[in-house]
DNA sequence: ATGGTAGGTAATGCATACAAGCAAAATACT
DNA sequence: AGTATTTTGCTTGTATGCATTACCTACCAT
């Protein structure tokens, strides 16, 4: 991931997006929790105005669902509608998979970062972390290894569509309880991912993918069925 | 397409959301048209606050660009962007249909709005408007005809990406000058998806479908390499 | 003529104050 | 005691004013 050199200020808005997706990702945001835009404010001592602005931004993101007067939550969502949101994920993440073998090959550069990532999703236990941060850090290994791979295919599109959608799934992944335990196989499953891509193999690659996705789709439908 | 009899007292954020839709689907937003909070928010003769929530949320939809303190601007695209969100459209679209075959088949009632949607594109001569509410008014019965696939599919997701990406295109689509003499051969191929529907005949459905996208994205790079 | 600097203008970013609606607690009435 | 009604508080909706920054223009200096 390349980053500018340049310091760029961020407004508030970006500030709030990045401090909501960031609870999400540690778990500490749960599928229709409160979101009230003045404990936001409060909390990171700014006016609601950018917040209010960052709340509508993760709505249309489709993290945050909106009750007029009533207060916000943190979208929920049932079996059926995490299902319609794989299918979503999976056929655009698919096209960039495809894309990564015919118009954007990778680098050697690129396998590196994405090996390096894997790494340090399988070495976990060796961090001296708190659960809560544990599952922060691996979230964001997780987010880091896909958005990689989007932002190598230059679709910029598609990264958009998927930033929600990703986080969307992980509200449901936390729901109740934190399961550590999956993030190993999780990193198995990515390494054979980006194997399948090195030999440029499109079947191959794909068919590694969908066992990924329904990996996670089946961990969600017994999350959804307790 | 079903609406709640109920009045439901809508924000000051939907109105402005509509305001801006409706100007892109008359052609009076243009690709790189300056977008002005204060001429808005003076127009409809409200505060700036619900005008920057509106606009916040067009931009992450992806019709208006973010330039801080420069001006904000209807989104603008080139000819690669603009046929990655073809690619994006039609597979999103295309499972629909799928879905239209498998899951939520289409019933009679469902099939008369569509054919009377069609009947009013066919017969557009006949009206005595003006160039500009012509193009409005086809425009919207354009985007009624794919909405309404969208909803009877029951793919709420789905129908909410793809109304950003429909809206993304029809601006690049009324760039310079507005070309209404296509509309005939659009509700031609409208209602050869309809039928092919009828048929549940799903490689024919998909066939005409990718027939109807590709004259579109052909007439858009012809309108991008001027 | 060219380049740089200062000031004015126009647009968005943010803060604050008040309005409006909903829900639940508190009160009054039967 | 139970039900209807009022009240209060919480949360979001909207308006307004000031702060900040980028651009443009004019002017001065080289």
């Amino acid at each position: 991931m390349e980053f500018s050199k340049e310091y760029v200020k961020q407004s508030l808005n970006d500030v709030v997006v990045s401090f909501v997706k960031n609870k999400i990702l540690a778990g500490e945001y749960k599928a229709g929790d409160k979101i009230i835009e003045s404990e936001i404010s409060a909390e990171l001592d700014i006016s609601r105005a950018p917040v209010r602005e960052a709340l509508r931004q993760l709505n249309v993101e489709g993290m945050v669902v909106f009750s007029p007067r009533k207060g916000n939550h943190v979208l929920d969502m049932t079996l059926d509608e995490v299902i319609e949101v794989f299918e979503i994920r999976s056929i655009l993440e698919e096209q960039i998979l495809e894309l990564l073998v015919t118009k954007k090959q990778m680098t050697e550069k690129n396998f590196e970062y994405l090996y390096d990532n894997i790494k340090k999703m399988q070495t976990y236990e060796n961090e001296t972390l708190q659960e809560h941060d544990m599952l922060y850090w691996l979230n964001s290994l997780d987010i880091q290894f896909h958005r990689y791979l989007w932002q190598v295919s230059g679709s910029l599109q598609r990264a958009k569509i998927l930033e929600g959608l990703f986080h969307q799934l992980l509200i449901v992944m936390n729901r109740d309880t934190v399961t550590l335990g999956t993030f190993h196989e999780k990193a198995e499953e990515h390494l054979r991912i980006i194997e399948a891509l090195r030999k440029r193999d499109l079947a191959l690659i794909l068919a590694e993918f969908r066992r990924h996705i329904t990996v996670y789709v089946e961990a969600l439908a017994k999350i959804l069925a307790s």
